[in-house]
DNA sequence: GTCTATAGTATGATAGAC
DNA sequence: GTCTATCATACTATAGAC
C-alpha cells in the first residue's frame, strides 16, 4: 500500500557506509544523500538532523553488544551464583565484541574503527550517549568482580574495568588493516583471540592491589 | 637585529592552545590566527599550511615523550645487562607518559585528550606521523621484552605490547574531568599510578602464552 | 514524501598592496 | 613579514513548489 519508507532506509545505509569509511566529521548530509540518491533535504525530514542519524547508526551496532553482554551476565550467574570465575566474566564481556568485530571485518572492515573511536572522541553530539549504552554494562559486572575478587577494592576495579575497556577499543579502533601501525591482532579465529584477551587480561584482573590504595586517598566518592 | 619570528611563536602557541581545547578539526586555521591576533595568512607564510602547524604541535608533545623512552632503555640496559626485570622496563616505557600526562593535566587539562585522539583517530594528515614517532620505541624495546620472557613469542609480545598502549591511550584520551565516563584514574601521584599501572600490566605480559599460539597460524609474515 | 533552490556561515588558500 | 580582500569550496538547515 504505502512504499514509504525507501529513502529513509537508503539514507541509514549510506550513513553506515561513509561513517564506516570516514568516520563522523567525514560524513556530512551531502556525502549521505549523494550516496543514497537522495537529496539534501532528506536527512533533515526524515531524521531531524544529522547528529540524530549518525547516533541512530551508532546506536545500531552498541544497542546488539551490549545486550548480549547482560544476558550472558545472567547465564553465568545462573551457572556459577554468587562466584563466576573471572574467566568467564570476561568471556561475558568479550565475546560479544569479538564477534562483532569479526563479523564487521568480514563485511565492513573499516566501520569498526568508527566505533573505537567513539570511544575515545566522544564530539560533544555522541559524548553522553556512549556512556549512557555502556553504563549498564559496568554496574552489572563490577559486583560480579567484586564478589569473585575480594580482595580487590572497587575502585580500582572500576580502574582496572577502564583498562579492559581501553583495549577492546584499541581492538575497534585498529581492526581496519592499518598501512602501518601496531599489529591488529588479525587472528581470525575468535576462540584464539579471546584465549589471547583472557591470558593477558585474567592474571591482572585479579591481582593484589598495589601498596599504598588500599585506604589511600579514598576520602572522597 | 632581525625582530623576525615573533607571529611565528604566537602562532604555534595559539595553535596549542586551541588544539588543547577543541581537538584537530575544531582548530581552524582562522581560530589560530584569531587567537594569535595575527592574520588568516600568516599561516600558510610560516608553515605552508594548516597540516603542517598541526604536525609541529603534535611533535613537540610527543617527542620529547619517546626521547625519555629509549634514553630510559638505555640506563635499564646498563644497570641490568641482557635481562632487564619486566618491571624496570614497563617503567621505563610508562613513566615519560604519566610524567607528561601529569604536567597536562596541571597546565593545560585538555592537550592530553587531543594526544589521546591522535592514536586512534589518525585523521589521514598525522597517521604515518604517529607510527613515525613510535616505531623507534617499539623496535627498541620488544627485543629487551623477547630476552626477558623467552618464554613469550615475538608475535604476541607485540600484540601484548599494543594492549599496554592501548591502555596509556585511553589514560590520554579520558585524562579530561568527562562529565561522565569511566573514571579517570585521577590520582595525582605518579608513583601510585605507576605502581596500579605495573601491577596490573606485569603479569599479563609475562603470562604464558594460550595454547594454540606458539606455532600455530603462522605461515604468514 | 520528495525535490530544487537558497540562505547563512564556515573553511583553506592565495594574490597583491604596503 | 604583514596585511586586506577575495576565490573557491564546503557545510547544515529551511522554505516552498510539486
Amino acid at each position: 500500500m504505502v512504499p514509504v519508507e525507501n529513502t529513509r532506509e537508503r539514507l541509514l545505509a549510506a550513513a553506515q557506509r561513509l561513517f564506516a569509511q570516514g568516520g563522523e566529521e567525514a560524513t556530512s548530509l551531502r556525502a549521505i544523500t549523494r550516496e543514497a540518491g537522495a537529496n539534501v533535504a532528506s536527512v533533515n525530514y526524515h531524521f531531524g538532523s544529522r547528529d540524530e542519524l549518525l547516533r541512530l547508526v551508532l546506536e545500531g551496532y552498541l544497542e546488539p553488544i551490549n545486550a548480549r553482554r547482560l544476558a550472558m551476565f545472567d547465564a553465568a550467574v545462573a551457572e556459577y551464583g554468587d562466584h563466576v570465575p573471572v574467566g568467564v566474566l570476561l568471556t561475558a564481556f568479550l565475546r560479544p565484541d569479538l564477534d562483532a568485530l569479526a563479523d564487521l571485518r568480514a563485511h565492513n572492515p573499516q566501520i569498526a574503527r568508527f566505533i573505537g573511536r567513539a570511544y575515545t572522541q566522544p564530539s560533544a553530539s555522541v559524548a553522553g550517549f556512549m556512556h549512557e549504552q555502556f553504563a549498564p554494562v559496568a554496574e552489572r559486572l563490577i559486583p560480579l568482580l567484586r564478589q569473585t575478587l575480594p580482595q580487590v577494592p572497587e575502585h580500582e576495579v572500576r580502574i582496572r574495568l577502564g583498562f579492559v575497556v581501553s583495549i577492546i577499543t584499541g581492538l575497534f579502533a585498529t581492526a581496519t588493516p592499518a598501512p602501518d601501525g601496531r599489529p591488529p591482532m588479525e587472528s581470525p579465529d575468535i576462540y584464539v583471540q579471546l584465549a589471547r584477551l583472557i591470558a593477558f587480561l585474567e592474571p591482572g584482573l585479579a591481582a593484589p592491589p598495589p601498596p599504598g590504595e588500599s585506604d589511600d586517598h579514598r576520602h572522597l566518592h
